[in-house]
DNA sequence: CGCGGTCACTGGTTATAACCAGTTGTTCTG
DNA sequence: CAGAACAACTGGTTATAACCAGTGACCGCG
């Protein structure tokens, strides 16, 4: 049989071979279940007779948008599924169990440190003045679905690394004598830069939805400053949900 | 001079050569104003000492990002600013001008067509019902930052074709006897797709900020669908903020 | 039996090369 | 003078190739 050899451009058809390999891996991947492999990049190149960069290219596709999962040394599997948030002072764990999700938290960074000019800005720390940092990968049915980096103040919390950090970490505050009372937040769409991608098993520029968080207590207006933070969602496991009215 | 040549993994100072000519284009890029065009890539190949595929790479990175905007036959440019809206029922065309960028809208299809399953369903269509189908470029200072895309109750609009559709969508409809009186839609971050991406001239794949939307006309609760759309932001050019209380 | 090394796999990076398609500017012809 | 054709540029796609680094299984040695 004579190989058909192209150097670019559309097949024969007219359909770029990186967005027919992508169809054509989607419906492989359906008749697998989430966590499955997929074959090795090799193989694909043989099975369907294109190059490795073109491989390469689909799978990067469909890793990005949340459908697969690439293991450098494993291989490449089937993605997982995705929590609809409500906007309000509800804690990640109630969101999980709320979409039928076992929630858990791993504590990645728990430390005091030189926290960045937003934060520190926020938190109205003054020259060199640490804060603490805690970074924690929230997850779903043991799955990542975001990483929380939050700075919090020494100065309202002085004993808050001795703390359970594998919960709510609103309920810590609650706890500690400082109820979060009031949030201003933005959200973006970004790509997740690598580290981030890392934990959430994400390819670095994969669309992610991205928090930055300011957290007040206490009851006057409009509160005390206690944190500052950057929540990074998987876009293929969050999204947020609400109704307006006028 | 002896020319140095590797075909994989880190150069000599173990940083991936991708990264490194990364950060050297946004040094560069930032020398140059929004709309500013950068050398190509055979151009800067040559000035950087690294093969097209590497200069691909690391331009691919900063265009998902938003730093750069690339035009096939054209080149490589510099890219734009960000607005930031509050959730609620304002129009497109106020939160720009709030933002200081001046607002325009380019109607790309109106048309009656066969809504997808989705808009059908909320606008209680049946069969093969048709509905308005409006696609609209949202720009500031006539740089695309969002497109969006509404299916409209051809019931309650009979006449929707005949009106000025560059506007407040929202005010047509208040203008009709139908003012959208409430909203239900989530929000999420998605990957965009081709003929999105090419309409706010982005990356296909680039992070956007997708929201879908389900509007009600009408006094009683929950009031008369009217509206279903699904529109799609430039993550560099809109985020929302918002502030929450108990 | 346990640990370390090797091998065969995996994905990740980078190279050169070829070709396609879009854009723009210049030249030639009617 | 206007339009068409051509050339030189632009980014986009695909190929083959080489090498790197991670993973897991297997084998050999202590």
């Amino acid at each position: 049989m004579e190989k058909t050899h192209s150097d670019g451009s559309a097949s024969a058809s007219g359909e770029l071979k990186h967005l027919r390999l992508r169809r054509q891996l989607q419906e492989l991947a359906q008749e697998l279940k989430p966590g499955e492999a997929l074959p090795g990049e090799r193989q694909l190149e043989e099975m369907f007779g294109v190059s490795r960069i073109t491989v390469r290219r689909a799978i990067s596709d469909l890793v990005r948008d949340g459908e697969l999962v690439r293991e450098k040394g494993k291989g490449t599997f089937v993605s997982h599924g995705m929590v609809r948030s409500v906007l309000h002072l509800a804690s990640f764990n109630d969101d999980m169990r709320a979409a039928g999700f076992q929630p858990s938290t791993r504590v990645i960074t728990a430390e005091l440190s030189e926290p960045p000019e937003a934060a520190a800005s926020h938190l109205r720390l003054t020259g060199d003045a640490p804060a603490y940092r805690l970074r924690r990968l929230r997850l779903a049915n043991n799955a990542p679905v975001s990483v929380d980096e939050s700075w919090l103040s020494p100065e309202l919390l002085p004993n808050l690394l001795a703390e359970d950090l594998t919960g709510s970490l609103y309920r810590v505050l609650s706890a500690s004598g400082h109820p979060v009372r009031r949030v201003q937040q933005t959200v973006q769409a970004s790509a997740a830069s690598a580290d981030i991608a890392r934990l959430l098993e994400i390819a670095p520029g994969a669309p992610v939805l991205l928090f930055h968080r300011r957290s007040f207590t206490g009851p006057e207006e409009p509160g005390t400053p206690i944190e500052y933070s950057i929540s990074t969602y998987r876009s293929d496991r969050y999204q947020i949900s609400m109704t307006l009215a006028q």
